[in-house]
DNA sequence: GTAACTGCAAACGCTTTGCACTCCC
DNA sequence: GGGAGTGCAAAGCGTTTGCAGTTAC
């Protein structure tokens, strides 16, 4: 995404346009492997050695509020960030917590089938599966 | 479920009866609310003032690990225990973080056709859908 | 100018760990 | 009898908070 749509995005919120969360919003929303804060926090040093844990830790529940990611808390490990909000399925590795998006043909008719009968009105979803991915099956051989 | 068959449970999975065994696992496989380690903690407390937290903990760890519970992690608060490890969706209130499960008609069915053209093998599912439960719409109004 | 944001460090909440004691088999 | 399980307290880890200094607007 643009920096100036990422200002704007911002703007619109009422959240002041810094540095820091530009560089955190720019880098979330090009991520598709869900990273923790930990790992932004570590990538983002290197173009911008001042920043603190504790603002990506801001920014991302910015970001949760205003609606622009999705967090992902497991059982254990640290919460993971997910910039896509539409329906999709985590294809979660439970041996190196890998995460890849799924989108099978069709996904948002077979959900809206799903929910067809629900009697409550969802304001998000979460689709997990687990496994073992090709590299973690390799590596146990 | 009766003791006998926690009991042949246990004992299958290598793991001794204990009463502390016993008593967390009736405990969980009884509950449909998806209860914390503290919230079982303090139910349990009562019928047996000496168990601990540490021993709920690993109790739940050897559940998860022989399948009869799988963890429910969420970005804040504690990991919820779900003793039903078949297909099911989780309705979970954001405000009040009780949660639900549901059942849509031909759940499985539909399942399977979401998920027929993947290309890996679950070894588990998480469902959940975020919303606002009766109660915490009406404490708004 | 001022309210919001940042960086830092300390505090927090949930969970795990280490260890001496106890209990199941 | 021996190894697994328990209870307790301390440690661990990820995250939030408080606050003084800084920045966007």
């Amino acid at each position: 995404m643009e920096n100036q749509h990422i200002i704007d995005l911002l703007k619109k919120n009422n959240l002041k346009v810094t540095t820091q969360r530009l560089l955190v919003t720019k880098y979330i929303l090009s991520r598709f492997d869900h990273p923790s804060a930990d790992q932004i926090y570590h990538d983002l040093h290197d173009k911008f050695p001042t920043i603190s844990l504790g603002t990506i830790y801001k920014t991302l529940n910015s970001l949760k509020e205003i609606g622009v990611v999705n967090e992902l808390g497991f059982g254990e490990g640290a919460v993971r960030y997910d910039p896509n909000t539409k329906i999709h399925i985590n294809l979660v590795c439970t041996k190196c917590n890998s995460i890849l998006d799924y989108y099978p043909d069709q996904i948002q008719n077979s959900w809206n089938n799903l929910i067809k009968n629900l009697h409550v009105k969802p304001i998000g979803q979460r689709i997990d599966i687990y496994y073992k991915c090709k590299e973690c099956q390799n590596r146990d051989l």
